[in-house]
RNA sequence: GGCGUCGUAGCUCAGUUGGUAGAGCAGAGGACUGAAAAUCCUUGUGUCACUGGUUCAAUUCCAGUCGAUGCCA
């Protein structure tokens, strides 16, 4: 085989677009494995809500990075790279095509390029200034960051909380400016990416989303939420699904709502992750139904001749 | 059948003492480096139900029609 380079083939797409099963059905037929990337299957905990592979479909394929972490557990992108990382080392040693599947943009991002190279979040410090916002507004936090880093401050959306509460926690943290700390070059791996965005017709996908709603709702998304009651606050449960039905067992709104909700909650994710995709040029997009077009399009970046 | 109220953006509604109209939600577009299913930004022209009348001018006033709704029969 002249093309020595493995191949990290990187399936995504919005929420409910159908990846989960096309990359199962694509790594039985590679007889390789699954690492995911989709920031809310960690929790082991999170299983109807976060439309979880079921334990049929991970018996097909091996997968990785699903359900190894509790939703107390603190996770993060950095920490992601290394996993997804570490684990295409170890399987590229005997397969030459690897699936990264899952809807986490940023996730992807981390896996493919690389983030640079920071220190990890000191609760304490992200505290204080999580309540120097509390007390006194946002305004706090712009004065704040426009001394400690100018050249950030520049660019940043002022008027995002996270985004001046982050940049401000690290250069706390670090004793220099947030922006001299970010390099944003895209680091070398060494393996070819191929990446592929599955798309479907946005009505169509509406129309996934709701009836995979009224599933869940059927497999006992409530009952999975009221066992997680105790773990409310925790950030892995600030999550499409799981807040809605919290409010519902509050009684601050009914089930229909809280269904409502749900939907038109997951709509919004799946337009926010559209746009996270259309950003990079370097995805395919491909239509649900083309799998022939897909595998003949890993067949060339696997360096073989396209049998199909 | 009689009397009243209502009919304005996809939805809920505001408003124009007559000069063709605006909020919330939904929708659309965008941003994004350790919270990312998170967090945040931008974005509102529609036969003002229909048909006539009065008027320089009607979505606004008047009449009728249709539809919704309430009360009385």
């Amino acid at each position: 085989m002249k093309n020595s380079k493995k191949l990290l083939c990187v399936i995504t797409g919005p929420t409910a677009c159908g990846k989960t099963d096309l990359t199962i059905q694509l790594a039985k037929e590679y007889n390789t494995h699954i690492i995911s990337a989709d920031s809310r299957q960690f929790y082991k905990q999170l299983i109807i809500g976060a439309a979880t592979p079921s334990a049929n479909q991970l018996a097909i394929v091996p997968h990785y990075l699903i359900g190894q972490l509790s939703v107390e557990d603190s996770y993060n992108v950095y920490k992601f790279e290394q996993d997804a990382l570490a684990l295409c080392e170890t399987l590229f040693q005997s397969h030459n095509i690897v699936f990264l599947t899952g809807g986490s943009g940023l996730y992807i991002d981390a896996a493919c390029k690389g983030i640079d190279l920071l220190p990890d979040p000191d609760l304490e410090i992200r505290n204080s200034i999580n309540t120097l916002f509390e007390e006194q507004g946002i305004e706090a936090l712009q004065t704040k960051l426009q001394a400690l880093d100018p050249i950030y401050y520049s660019n940043v959306d002022k008027l995002n909380p996270a985004r001046l509460i982050r940049a401000i926690e690290v250069c706390l943290q670090t004793g220099k400016p947030y922006s001299s700390l970010r390099n944003q070059h895209q680091n070398s791996r060494p393996f070819n990416i191929l990446k592929i965005v599955i798309d479907r017709p946005k009505e169509i996908l509406h129309q996934r989303i709701s009836q995979r709603t009224e599933q869940m709702i059927k497999d006992g998304l409530i009952d999975e939420v009221k066992s997680l009651i105790k773990f409310r606050n925790v950030n892995a449960l600030n999550t499409v699904g799981y807040k809605e039905i919290f409010q519902y067992l509050d009684e601050a709104i009914s089930l229909p709502q809280a269904i409502e909700n749900i939907k038109t909650n997951t709509r919004r994710y799946a337009k926010r992750q559209l746009t996270w995709f259309r950003r990079d040029k370097d995805f395919l997009w491909i239509n649900a139904d083309e799998l022939n077009t897909i595998k003949s399009i890993i067949e060339t970046n696997l360096g073989n001749s396209p049998s199909l």
